[in-house]
DNA sequence: ACGTAGTGTGCAAGCGCTTCCAATAAGCAA
DNA sequence: TTGCTTATTGGAAGCGCTTGCACACTACGT
């Protein structure tokens, strides 16, 4: 219990400062109203005293709090998911701006727990990473009195403060690099169309295809983002004779490569493939997969500086930021060798 | 703006409740000196009004503000890295305590701002999770106000909380294994020296060898935790002619493995490889190599439940748990096939 | 009947900060 | 100089909660 030094309060700097506290305060938070000569003599005062607000305090007198929440279901931070890499995105976009953040993962039903969290902490705001988000649930979200900050949950009635990762982009991009290979057979691998994510590839591959002319009758199967599911897919999509497949996520596309491999065809010659999200699986000794990278740090920080104007300027209008992302060319798509 | 309803507050629930906001607060938080009929009237009322504590009053007050710290190092939560899975067990195990957690990264020096972040946010106590702490800033840390615990930050002159996620243990797990597989001339790949896992993985090792009666000379070569340098690491080795390696990852380990067989030797026939964390590299397709693996939903509620009885009884003795792990016996090191 | 422990409750004082409002100092036109 | 506007400052009231303390009140013993 040694305490290394009684904590600096408020009251302290504006002691040494020679002001009232109510001055002091101003000072340090840029409130106007304070002649720059005091203010700089606050600072120098606070600074000397290596001064620390209390951020309850600060909370509970109805300022800022400094801190803003991050909800992302529990198993989003599950090994490879895209959980890690955003928490590190947002965790490095806030220290940059001197806020914190308060992480809680929700899973079995306790989703809806999270307005009450955000009431409970005094959060300034909340960072909503949900892709199996309902829009009754969003509506619910968004009439708190909190900002909110959603990460790809189109098809909301209701504009929102949205950041959108780029799967529908991504997956044109994917789709468009299949066409121009010469590809005019191809198959999608889908995601569960529970996760927006899922759903926003999948359309971006039939939207792309329609445009190019490009039938999809038939050529789309799906299941869980994994290895397996991506394997049973393929074996359906096989008898139809595709020359490409794009696939929601990496780890389907290498258990469609598996499917192709085990056939006799050859990846890229017979069927291009290319996968989502370029996991640390897609290139590796053996595997040279084509895949869309999602640009996690820009995602992350568009949403903290999409969240930080929501809460300087409440009335700001709802607006979606679009991220752009990358497609990675590998082996696994290049177009035929000649023979 | 919609505000759905305003907050419950604890003088709404008392004048419901029709005691006084002292007798509600201690009915609340389970103090004594509140009759139970008092206390089951206030229960209910709190409940049926879903009243909510405001943990910033709650904090200010001085109670508890049932929000614990957990910080880690920036590169901590990259892909495959250790931090996410510990993150998701941290949230899981405060869930269930209906704790939160407010996590914060640091990298580039700005490690020493972790008890102003604990002093700013009024954090009950601290998680750290930093291999490469030295002694004289854990001896910081833990000259703080807050119960603070460690994860393997052994080698502490002083006493501290800590859970040691086995790395020692696992290591003699490995290397008896290769042991018992009739190996003699066992090398070990070890990771950077600045961490402390890596230290205790080849304190293991050597440990093992010697009361087995085994030489280690000149058979530890290292480097950082990648395949690369694991890679050149096993160029090293190679020339001794060792029959086994130990490896304190199994990135590393796959570089070696990838040394022996362009050397045109067998795994595990002519070289047994045992790598260490288990990761998803480790059991692939082409791959599957031996490992031993961390648990780290056990670490993490290791950490949370001792770091809970230290908030609960500050004059607890400082203590160390020690956290069983697995080794898991895959093809890499199987014992030699008859010839 | 009285005094004396308990036990259960309420009063009120903060915790450290923000902010409304009044007070003062300063600036400037008349 | 006087009168008025404007830029600075301090006083003080909370924000919602915990807790030390005083105050009932009950249940005993003498």
């Amino acid at each position: 219990m040694t305490k290394q030094e009684s904590v600096v309060t408020l009251a302290e700097v504006a002691r040494v400062s020679g002001v009232s506290s109510a001055t002091a305060s101003r000072a340090i938070n840029g409130r106007p109203g304070v002649s720059t000569k005091v203010r700089e003599r606050v600072l120098a005062v606070a600074e000397a005293l290596s001064y620390q607000a209390n951020s309850a305090a600060r909370k509970l007198a109805g300022g800022r709090s400094g801190t803003i929440g991050l909800a992302l279901p529990t198993d989003g931070l599950e090994h490879g998911s895209y959980g890690s890499l955003l928490v590190q995105g947002v965790s490095e976009a806030l220290e940059r701006r001197d806020l914190t953040m308060m992480l809680w993962t929700t899973g079995g039903g306790r989703e809806q727990s999270i307005l009450e969290m955000a009431n409970h902490h005094q959060l300034d705001g909340m960072l909503i990473v949900y892709p199996t988000m309902t829009e009754s649930w969003a509506a619910d979200l968004l009439s708190g009195p909190r900002p909110t900050v959603l990460l790809d949950s189109v098809g909301l009635t209701s504009p929102a403060y949205e950041v959108s990762s780029g799967n529908y982009a991504g997956a044109r991009a994917a789709v468009t690099h299949l066409i121009e290979g010469g590809r005019s057979r191809i198959a999608h691998i889908a995601g569960p169309v529970t996760r927006s994510h899922a759903r926003e590839r999948k359309s971006g591959y039939i939207d792309t295809c329609r445009e190019n002319d490009i039938s999809t009758n038939g050529l789309v199967a799906g299941g869980e983002y994994t290895r397996r599911d991506g394997y049973y897919a393929m074996q359906e999509l096989l008898p139809l004779n595709p020359d490409a497949v794009f696939a929601s996520c990496d780890a389907m596309a290498l258990g469609a490569i598996e499917v192709i491999e085990e056939a006799g065809l050859s990846v890229p010659d017979d069927i291009a493939v290319v996968g989502f999200n370029n996991s640390l699986e897609a290139h590796t000794h053996q595997a040279q997969l084509s895949s869309v990278e999602l640009n996690r740090p820009a995602i992350a920080e568009a949403m903290v500086s999409l969240l930080e104007k929501a809460i300087d300027y409440p009335a700001m209008d709802p607006q979606t930021i679009e991220v752009v992302n990358t497609l990675i060319v590998r082996d696994s798509s290049r177009p035929r060798t000649l023979k």
